[in-house]
DNA sequence: CTGAAAGCGCTAACAG
DNA sequence: CTGTTAGCGCTTTCAG
């Protein structure tokens, strides 16, 4: 900067202030420190500048997988939030272990991010006051928590799987099986096995624990899931998969086995992915607002930064979509 | 640190070296300061750190969009290989235009990376001045350069849609279709494009214009393709997708349709994306090493950031997967 | 509209 | 094994 400064025959700061606030230097010097930067092929050290004025342009996110659908698209949403901001996402990724979270929004955190945007709201204590005492703006994304760190933006797990569940046991299913990771590892899937279990009291349906299923990620799971359950003593008469990958993976394991969707067995799926309408029949799904959550997260903590009030807790909502495998 | 420093008796550099030389500070002092750090609640300001030392922990990624599952896992791959070492990704998203990209590595460069992954090898000139004398390790991920930055890892598409061209030739096919993005927006179509029609030429075989068609990854974009190419006064009897994403979308509408697949019409894709498992045939695809290029792109930067040689370009090669549907 | 001085929090280099 | 000094490149504050 000091270069430039000399180049254009102003002294630093005032390239500074040509850089940050155009409209405080004269047409003539702004010209001509831009000339310089040019000339000189400039690239400003954020790092002091940061440093400086205890103020970045880095916004951390810290998600579970970046290959889960899901998740990608929150941080592509993020990002275009950031769009023409100059602010940048820097990615951390938990593996879905809080104990690894805690260590990396450590680390994160020592870059002096201007907000934090993480997935989930299952975080360890520790998490929990470390975020706190950053001063910085913070979202929790994805679910809507009772005891918010700060913001939060997301939908009801528990509220799309309650739905979702009525939506089964109104169409007549007496036996409804949950495939889902297990639940320990994720809140996601602990919530929806919450609302899951209050909808089967309500309408006065039992809950089988042979009939619950958990396992990892991925079409073929689905094939086993559904191998599985087909293989109880009393095989259900409708699946509640907490994924559409699940769903899938049955839906066309039905098709080859001749098994009739929906009339020999309902099966549902969740977050209206891609593939979701590419089986026959199509898979009935809840779509959740993947990339809205990371849009509006990124908003959140532009506006926070920029002075602004923002919402607290932001529920985006979700939407039974009704396609004909239930 | 300076309250660190006082609470464990001892000065600021000692606190410094405790934090990364731990070896060559006494047992004694190291858990003072360890102490004092937890009960301070210590984060190092990153910022100070790296404007000091010359030198962060940042590596900077950009890709074109985080949403296509072939960056989404060479993203997790990166950071997979920062996994224990401190580094974190600060991520960009060029929506695959270069000048877009340009901006970008500028910003991204102002933080100072320690190293820059960047997809592809379609860069303004201005980009690649930029990072040659920006003085850090840059890999060029996904193809092989002909005039690398720095360092590239990945696999010929021109190979990769050579072969596959070569084995619809010699499998009998002889009016090939091509489908894949305007070829202008993007090299690793360009490299395919290219390959395609050298082992056509190779083969004897005529390259039919009308039988090439542009559209944007989707599913439903395949079914379109599809319809567009049989609509041809002579329609193809093999069509070549430069993405598994349109291969299915075909492969289910020729199902759909009571069209044979690959009897009267073959269908081949490109990535091996977990859904060209799932058609009925399968879809015969090149796999490429997506998430390894991250992987061993993050090795190539920790490398040299550790000061030792790493190769200049790494081939990690692609396979025919021969599934039925070609 | 422009500048001088001071300092952000840390680490390199040198000393002891 | 520990400390002192100086300075990284920028912005804040206060002047002019």
């Amino acid at each position: 900067m000091a270069d430039v400064a000399e180049r254009a025959g102003v002294s630093a700061i005032t390239v500074s202030r040509a850089l940050h606030h155009p409209d405080r230097v004269s047409e003539r010097t702004r010209a001509a420190i831009d000339a310089a930067i040019a000339e000189l092929g400039y690239v400003p050290n954020l790092l002091a500048g940061g440093l400086a004025s205890t103020n970045t342009r880095i916004v951390s996110m810290i998600v579970p997988y970046v290959t889960h659908g899901v998740f990608a698209d929150a941080i592509q949403g993020a990002s275009d939030a950031f769009d023409d901001t100059g602010f940048s996402v820097l990615l951390g990724n938990s593996g879905g272990s809080p104990q690894r979270e805690e260590t990396i929004v450590r680390n994160l955190l020592g870059h002096r991010p201007a907000g934090v945007l993480v997935q989930g709201a299952n975080h360890t204590e520790a998490t929990r006051r470390i975020l706190q005492n950053a001063a910085v703006p913070v979202v929790e994304m994805g679910t809507l928590p009772a005891r918010p760190i700060d913001m939060a933006v997301g939908y009801s797990n528990h509220e799309a799987a309650r739905t979702m569940t009525r939506f089964l046991a109104l169409r007549g299913r007496r036996r409804i099986a949950f495939v889902s990771v297990p639940p320990a590892e994720n809140d996601r899937a602990n919530e929806r096995l919450r609302g899951f279990k209050l909808a089967l009291e309500e309408m006065d349906l039992a809950f089988f624990p042979e009939l619950v299923f958990h396992t990892r990620y991925g079409i073929p799971e689905g094939r086993e899931a559904l191998a599985y359950l087909l293989d109880r003593p009393e095989p259900p008469d409708a699946v509640f998969c907490a994924s559409d990958l699940w769903a899938y993976g049955m839906v066309s394991e039905c098709a080859r086995r001749g098994i009739k969707v929906p009339d020999d067995i309902a099966i549902t799926g969740f977050n209206d992915q891609e593939l979701a309408s590419e089986t026959e029949p199509g898979i009935t799904t809840i779509r959740v607002p993947r990339y809205e959550i990371g849009r509006v997260g990124g908003e959140l903590i532009m506006k926070r930064i920029e002075g602004l009030a923002a919402d607290k807790v932001v529920d985006l909502g979700f939407k039974l979509i009704e396609r004909g495998s239930a």
